[in-house]
DNA sequence: ATATTCACG
DNA sequence: ACGTACGTGAATATT
């Protein structure tokens, strides 16, 4: 039997996939549709026609030459979507890992180079088949090439032969050109003999054969019409035919002999099949290439071992890399001694050890030891465990759940159970199906220890077969600084202020809360009288019929259950009466009660007289951090009775805070990344920048800005950043919409530079399917695409404020991990306790503070190289009110 | 569990 | 013609 050539038509392939399936996309937003059609169909071809050769052709964008010979070739030809444009790359990607070479040409197109290729086997002795969706192919088939064509879905196809076609059409194969030359092609936009469709073509070429002979007998031809129209149609007829036939001697350099079928490589095809969420083509691969998967049905995922601690210790020695969790009872910062210590030496099955104290110690110089790699998942914790018994973690380099976050900063939960679920599409057990939820949640010493044990195998051994896969990702993408010299050394720095925390006194709380209490309850009795009934204020339903029903306020703005009685809503009645003043005073007040004075109150440790908030890594998209327990970067300021809260957060003895915030950061960033020679001159200029803003975009002088002007300006560069409206605009400062529109399009008329950086980077976006920041962070904006136009615009802000919010965000990181390392350094004991976004916060001694002043500054304000210089203001109180 | 409101950058 | 500014977390009411 002769050995067989598969030739894929790529492009038709590709097409075919994209249509045939509905949009799939991936956890991370990927749209991956195309690409599982694509190699489903190539897979399932592979197995029908088993070759020793393969090859792939795609078409170039752009012109070939058939657009030199008609140039409104496939002119009609709609834009590429942007869903399957993104797939394209991949596809090839994946064929590469296959080992499957691929072939293309400027000048000609894929059916030119797969019916060269055809004919080249053909003379050589080889069977050919050609896989596509596309019937132009029929005319290369011959008794040695048959055409494999793509039937509805991804599935069925069918086999063309010189004997289907004489069956079905009865004509040969080689009068296809003439049927489209006379038929011509919409898709391909080949205008072909005005009222020959397939029906009459396929006449006239069973009569005739050729066009050429067609026209030579025009005399025999029957109707009219038909007539006449081959006879004023002859020349486009004959360029029709030209345009259809496929070329068969395209110069190429390659042979059949150099397509052999090779070995593909595996690995990495199960590393794309895992991203990209095809089980089912990971399912096929050779086992050892989907492992994890194995290891959970043969158990091996929860498999632990029984040995002593100096038999753990020992491994440790031998192979200087482990990988490890501290189980602490119940939940982690309640009680923060460990009960277990998962540890899991390189590729040994782990091993869970009851610890103490004292056993907690005996691992000291193994966690301080330099040359021992320490490898998890949350290290936050383990590092805070650690600190509590004194140890300082040394040469910490991979955690599992930080690679993720930069990975991929849109998901909703790190947990080790849900990568695995991402990753090896297959999961064991969430912490609340071990521990229980709710009311009848157990405590870690309450688990029967078996299942515990399993638990925390399964845990470490994801974390090891993570650790590849995740790494090598980070590498590709170019983010191995944004990993190693930023998110993993923060983390250390994170679990230090979280567990330092800041000094809190109750009692500047219980004095505010008592002053709060009187005014609320005043201002309580003054509602009820103005509403004529006592309601609970609290509640926004009672609220709005009292305000709406009862007094017949208008009503301004609903939200989806009822009358919106927010505050923007409410200063627009102000005047109308008392009871909106009265309303807006004990929303404020009931606020700082609740959530400031009791809230924080509550979170006061017993122990420490501290407030240890936590400081979270990966929750928020754009690469800020966020401080939860309490929240630490929204304690009020912005009222004078708000700001008092921060009476309560003190100085240690014998210290003083010194606290340091960036000015004006973000809109540095834009002036920076955005290139705007206007805005980058008022930073060099150290301008103030509203006012120079007010000063441009209002048309007066700079030294004539009033205060109004200013903070309209203010407003402006603000929801500049955030992907302005001149609706959004106009609310927020309660003039018209048309005036608004009439700033924003001054603005960016003074600021041009902002405006095509907002236009590239949304290209940018909708190209690639994410955004950057100066650090290579990236945020995937699946929103782009779809059809609903207000998420899609919500896609578009997001693409120019991402990189603005996140390379200030990257900023604060680098300052932080260099603060954090110069104060340790410098062996002073001053420590680095908060951070709110552009502000840092450390709790000096009193001897030490000029120079953490110094030191702080310095290392913030050189921290990146910007276009324009970062500005740094400096504050030192006992205080967090004193600092401001 | 979800919605509303409001505190911050 | 659409519906409207980015990123968070906490308290409260309501389903």
């Amino acid at each position: 039997m002769k050995e067989r050539v598969l030739i894929i038509d790529g492009s038709s392939l590709f097409f075919r996939a994209f249509y045939a399936l509905p949009l799939l996309k991936t956890k991370r937003g990927i749209y991956t549709n195309a690409i599982y059609g694509f190699i489903m169909m190539l897979e399932n071809a592979i197995e029908k026609v088993n070759p020793n050769y393969l090859v792939v052709c795609f078409d170039m964008k752009g012109k070939t030459f058939r657009n030199d010979l008609y140039k409104d070739y496939k002119g009609t030809r709609q834009k590429t979507p942007t869903e399957l444009e993104q797939q394209w790359p991949i596809v090839r990607d994946i064929i590469d890992k296959m080992n499957i070479k691929i072939l293309e040409s400027p000048v000609y197109e894929a059916d030119d180079i797969a019916g060269t290729l055809s004919l080249t086997a053909e003379n050589e002795g080889y069977d050919s088949i050609l896989l596509t969706g596309d019937k132009d192919y029929f005319q290369l088939v011959d008794k040695n090439t048959q055409v494999l064509l793509t039937r509805k879905g991804i599935t069925e196809m069918d086999i063309i032969s010189v004997e289907s076609i004489k069956e079905d059409y009865d004509i040969t194969p080689e009068e296809f050109i003439d049927l489209k030359g006379l038929m011509g092609d919409n898709s391909d936009n080949i205008p072909g003999v005005p009222g020959i469709g397939e029906k009459t073509g396929l006449k006239l070429v069973r009569e005739f054969g050729t066009i050429e002979n067609l026209y030579d007998n025009l005399d025999k031809v029957t109707g009219k019409k038909l007539k006449e129209n081959l006879e004023n149609y002859k020349t486009q007829a004959f360029m029709s035919k030209k345009l259809g036939t496929i070329v068969r001697n395209v110069p190429l350099d390659v042979g059949i002999k150099d397509l052999k079928i090779q070995e593909r490589n595996y690995e990495d095809l199960s590393n794309m099949y895992r991203e990209y969420e095809f089980n089912t083509l990971l399912q096929r691969l050779p086992e050892e290439f989907h492992k994890a998967d194995i290891e959970m049905i043969s158990g091996d995922l929860i498999k632990y071992e029984d040995k002593s601690l100096d038999e753990v210790i020992d491994s440790i020695h031998s192979k200087k890399s482990f990988a490890f969790k501290f189980v602490t009872d119940g939940k982690i910062y309640e009680s923060i001694k460990p009960i277990y210590l998962a540890i899991k030496v390189n590729d040994d099955a782990p091993v869970i050890l009851n610890i103490d104290d004292e056993k907690t110690l005996k691992l000291k110089s193994i966690f301080e030891d330099e040359n021992i790699e320490k490898i998890g998942h949350n290290l936050k914790e383990d590092i805070m465990i650690l600190m509590d018994y004194e140890i300082d973690i040394k040469n910490y380099t991979y955690d599992s759940m930080i690679a993720e976050y930069i990975l991929n900063s849109t998901e909703s939960n790190y947990d080790i159970n849900n990568l695995s679920n991402i990753y090896f599409s297959i999961g064991y057990m969430d912490l609340d199906e071990l521990l229980g939820k709710g009311k009848k949640s157990k405590k870690f010493s309450e688990i029967e220890e078996d299942e515990l044990k399993k638990y925390f195998a399964f845990y470490l051994n994801t974390i090891h077969n993570l650790k590849s896969l995740q790494l090598e990702k980070i590498k590709e993408q170019g983010m191995d600084e944004l990993y190693y010299e930023i998110e993993l050394p923060l983390v250390e720095v994170l679990s230090s202020m979280e567990f330092i925390g800041i000094r809190t006194k109750s009692s500047v709380l219980d004095d505010i809360g008592d002053n709060l209490d009187i005014k609320i309850k005043e201002l309580e009795k003054n509602i009820y009288r103005e509403a004529g009934e006592e309601f609970n204020i609290n509640s926004p339903k009672k609220l709005g019929v009292i305000l709406f029903e009862k007094l017949n306020y208008p009503v301004i703005k609903k939200t989806k259950t009822g009358y919106s009685t927010s505050a923007d809503v409410l200063e627009k009645l102000e005047g109308k009466g008392e009871i909106i003043n009265y309303v807006l005073e004990y929303r404020q007040l009931a606020k700082l009660k609740s959530t400031y004075v009791d809230g924080l109150k509550e979170l006061i440790n017993g122990d420490t007289g501290r407030i240890h908030s936590h400081f979270n890594q990966t929750v928020t998209s754009t690469g800020r951090i966020s401080s939860t327990d309490p929240n630490l970067q929204n304690i009020p300021i912005r009222t004078d009775e708000g700001r008092l809260i921060r009476k309560a957060f003190l100085a240690s003895e014998d210290c003083l805070l010194v606290d340091a915030d960036y000015s004006q950061i973000e809109l540095r960033v834009l002036a920076s990344i955005s290139n705007d020679k206007n805005m980058i001159e008022a930073f060099d200029n150290d301008d103030d920048i509203h006012r120079r803003t007010a000063s441009e975009v209002f048309g007066v002088d700079f030294d004539d800005v009033t205060p109004l002007l200013r903070s309209r300006a203010k407003a402006v560069n603000f929801g500049i950043v955030y992907g302005i409206s001149d609706y959004g605009l106009s609310q927020n400062l309660n003039i018209p919409r048309k005036v608004a529109a009439d700033y924003i399009e001054k603005y960016l008329k003074h600021y041009s530079g902002i405006k095509d950086y907002m236009d590239n980077e949304v290209e940018k976006a909708r190209s690639k399917g994410y955004v950057e920041t100066i650090l290579k962070r990236r945020r995937y904006i699946p929103e782009l695409n779809a059809k609903n136009y207000n998420i899609r615009s919500f896609g578009e802000r997001v693409a120019f404020n991402t990189p603005i919010q996140g390379s200030a965000a990257d900023i604060i990181k680098i300052a932080m991990v260099k603060v954090y390392e110069a104060l340790r350094d410098e062996k002073l004991e001053s420590k680095l306790i908060l951070q709110i976004h552009d502000e840092l916060i450390v709790d000096a001694k009193e001897d030490e503070a000029d120079k953490v002043k110094k030191l702080m500054k310095d290392i913030m304000e050189q921290a990146v190289e910007l276009k324009v210089k970062l500005k740094v203001d400096m504050e030192v109180g006992s205080s967090l009110y004193d600092t401001k």
